[in-house]
DNA sequence: TGTTGTTTTTAGGGTGGTCTAAAAATAACG
DNA sequence: CGTTATTTTTAGACCACCCTAAAAACAACA
């Protein structure tokens, strides 16, 4: 190809690498597996050591063969720049758009590969500076700096605990609408009532004086902030 | 590739080729040649008859080797919606963002291939259903119908008409940001006062009093509505 | 420590898109 | 109408990204 004039540095799909391997370096701490990036972008995990080979070769990663990867501080700067532009997006799409919150990703994912120089900034501005997503995931800001929120997993909670739904674990519309239907939404609040320890379901009170049971899997996904 | 799942229809590449066999058709009535679509899109000929192959496979457009292209009906209707998402982000950028009007092509080039359900109804909603873009450009509704501006081109005025810019047939950085600097944007009232036949400029007074000669090049490219 | 099971890489190939150079078809003109 | 100039297509190659199947490296464990 030749490298095109104004092409950009790294493709769409060198970004979704990079973001994916962020996201499970978040989770893990040690270096990324070649199967774990394969999983996260599900793709084989030939096609994987391909673009990690491409990926080192711009300094992105640090990669040796058979011992994972990590990004380098290029690569850091690059995902969490992708991440900022994807949770904004999500911003926009809800708050601007009335989009609901489980149909935004895809169109962020998108997005988020849009490059123009002060477009963030001005729709960073535009959206009056969120620094939660529609998700509640920190939006970090232009210097790659990340809002911390005290949050915890609703299944820690113990009876009597009150709090405020902040953000969720899974990202599923499944999940999504479940919540919905539920009647949590972000900023909800809530009472847990009762732990039960068979299934490590909890028994919660909403803030309109609902009673709800919620099983182990939602109370392990939904984070509230203890109040 | 084995034809990706969830892959859109038509690729980033194709929808480019689209538009421009759109745009060329416009102009020319005839069928649009290989030579002009390589010129509109900055590409080799060779690339060109490649992707007429392709876009003929999936019935996107009408092509006889050495006879030139046209589109179909149904490449006819992407092109259309394509130009309609452009636009409406160019209104987005401009009127939401704050970008000037010669900053916004290249950013609504990549936003015109976002794809998701209900993204350009919503857009469009949220803007207000412009009819027009930052360029006095009209914007297809979402059944492709185009609105019609009764214009023409400033250097076809007699002395003493006036009139109002309604847009430019030129969007380059260079000429926008000239008519900036002479503060003739959309929506501008002015006045023709005189013809100068020795090359084609004209002089004319704007709104507020002041006088300014226009070379030939400005008056074909400037469009007004008498009024 | 050798064998087995898992992970990762290589080998080989395919598609979409690009290019240059050469061949073929069309258009222009004397 | 034949020759020349132009346009268009083909030939052949390259890169990014993807795949499957097989080989190689590593990890686990008896
Ligand atoms: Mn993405
Ligand atoms: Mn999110
Ligand atoms: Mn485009
Ligand atoms: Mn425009």
């Amino acid at each position: 190809m030749a490298r095109r004039l104004h092409a950009p540095m790294t493709s769409h799909t060198e970004e979704n690498y990079l973001k994916a391997i962020f996201k499970l370096a978040e989770k893990t701490a040690k270096a990324v597996s070649t199967n774990a990036i394969a999983a996260e972008m599900r793709t084989s995990a030939a096609s994987v050591t391909d673009m990690l080979k491409r990926l080192a070769e711009k300094e992105l990663i640090h990669y040796e063969k058979y011992r994972g990867v990590q990004l380098t501080e290029q690569g850091s700067q690059l995902a969490t720049a992708l991440i900022r532009k994807h949770r904004l997006w999500e911003v926009f799409l809800v708050d601007k758009l009335g989009f609901a919150w489980d149909e935004v990703h895809d169109l962020a994912e998108q997005l988020e590969h849009v490059q123009g120089s002060g477009l963030v900034e001005r729709l960073d501005t535009f959206l009056g500076r969120p620094k939660f997503d529609p998700h509640g995931d920190p939006i970090p800001d232009a210097e790659g700096r990340w809002a911390f929120r005290q949050q915890v997993a609703l299944n820690t909670l113990q009876p009597g605990d009150k709090g405020v739904v902040t953000g969720v674990d899974e990202h599923s519309t499944e999940f999504l609408q479940y919540l919905d239907q539920l009647g949590l939404a972000l900023g909800a609040r809530l009472e847990l009532l009762e732990r039960y320890p068979y299934d490590q379901s909890v028994r919660i009170r909403t803030a309109d004086g609902r009673e709800l049971t919620l099983s182990e899997k939602v109370g392990q996904n939904l984070y509230v902030k203890v109040s």
